[in-house]
DNA sequence: AAAAAGTGCAACCGCCCGAAG
DNA sequence: ACTTCGGGCGGTTGCACTTTT
């Protein structure tokens, strides 16, 4: 059954926002926080649809968004994460704090994609999606095959995390309210205790299948560790030696820092990719390294 | 100076998932 | 067990702005 559109267009105004919407969200939003968004339009006095009103609060209005343009280091940071995830950007936002997830897409299909050889790019997709996403049975098709994959390679704090409805007691600061959803990833997963990860560890274990169908079950810990320019003392550059560091330490006999960094051995390394996340994912929990134990 | 092409980015759309009823 | 709802995600679009011709 189809579900009903998540608001009734009719009335709601659609486009740009005025400084009076902003305004009006804004005040609400601090005042009352955002428990439902579905219900907030009609009670900020919006016309709105609360999908839009989540976006615009979201991607533009949080206070704690960070402007302008990206660094250099995070733009490396996107490239590398980008090689890793794919085109999960709410999972590499997590690791760009102050980041959003559309701004980061926006900054990749504007700025990063052309950087790279296109090779790369397409290996970077196939990691995610496993499809020729350029044809065939469109976005449907594709995204859920994409899901499926999403399961396999260990979400990003999976949507139990992000799904969390703002209660009184999770939304700390009416001033600051809720973070993007990748920032609630960021911030209820970084902060979660070990043992609390031990227990989710059970609980986080993911059916795989398409492409990393192979791998066996690991949690999704190892999303938890943020890979921050600011907070991490690891530069972008690193991340490359993260997976080689980790190659070297599990036995893998050929160094697969080529693999994140260059292009054309990432699509003739990419069994090699196979074997780092293999390692990786089926390490028992308690070896899981923190990236920054890696260097 | 004007038109065309390119770029950047905010916003929308459709789908999926988990929770609640 | 099933349906509905709310929220989140990734892909895409629309349009203002900038650069090039």
């Amino acid at each position: 059954m189809g579900r009903a559109p998540c608001c009734e267009k009719m009335g709601l105004k659609k486009g740009p926002w005025t400084p009076e919407e902003d305004q009006l969200l804004v005040n609400y939003i601090h005042l009352h926080g955002h428990s439902n968004w579905r219900a907030l339009p009609k009670h900020a006095g919006l016309l709105r649809c609360g999908k839009s009103c989540r976006l615009r609060w979201t991607n533009y209005l949080r206070p704690d968004i960070k402007r302008g343009n990206f660094t250099q280091e995070e733009e490396d940071t996107i490239i590398n994460l980008h090689q890793m995830l794919g085109n999960r950007w709410s999972a590499i936002a997590a690791k760009l704090p102050g980041r959003t997830d559309n701004e980061i897409k926006n900054v990749w299909h504007t700025h990063l994609k052309k950087r790279l050889p296109k090779p790369e790019i397409d290996s970077a997709t196939a990691m995610t999606t496993t499809v020729d996403t350029t044809s065939g049975p469109t976005k449907k098709r594709a995204r859920r095959l994409k899901s499926s994959s999403k399961d396999g390679i260990s979400e990003d704090p999976p949507r139990k995390h992000v799904n969390v409805r703002p209660t009184s007691s999770n939304i700390r600061d009416p001033i600051s309210p809720q973070p993007c959803t990748s920032e609630v990833s960021t911030i209820t997963t970084s902060t979660s205790s070990t043992s609390e990860n031990d227990n989710c560890s059970k609980e986080n274990v993911v059916k795989k299948e398409g492409y990393i169908g192979e791998f066996p079950e690991f949690n999704d810990d190892f999303w938890m560790e943020v890979l921050s320019v600011e907070d991490t003392a690891m530069s972008t550059e690193d991340l490359p030696s993260v997976s080689q560091c980790y190659l070297n330490n599990s036995s893998a006999t050929e160094p697969a820092a080529a693999c994140l960094t260059d292009s054309k051995a990432v699509a003739a390394h990419s069994d090699d990719m196979d074997f780092f996340w293999y390692n990786l994912l089926t390490r028992p929990d308690d070896h899981l390294p923190e990236f920054s134990e890696m260097l």
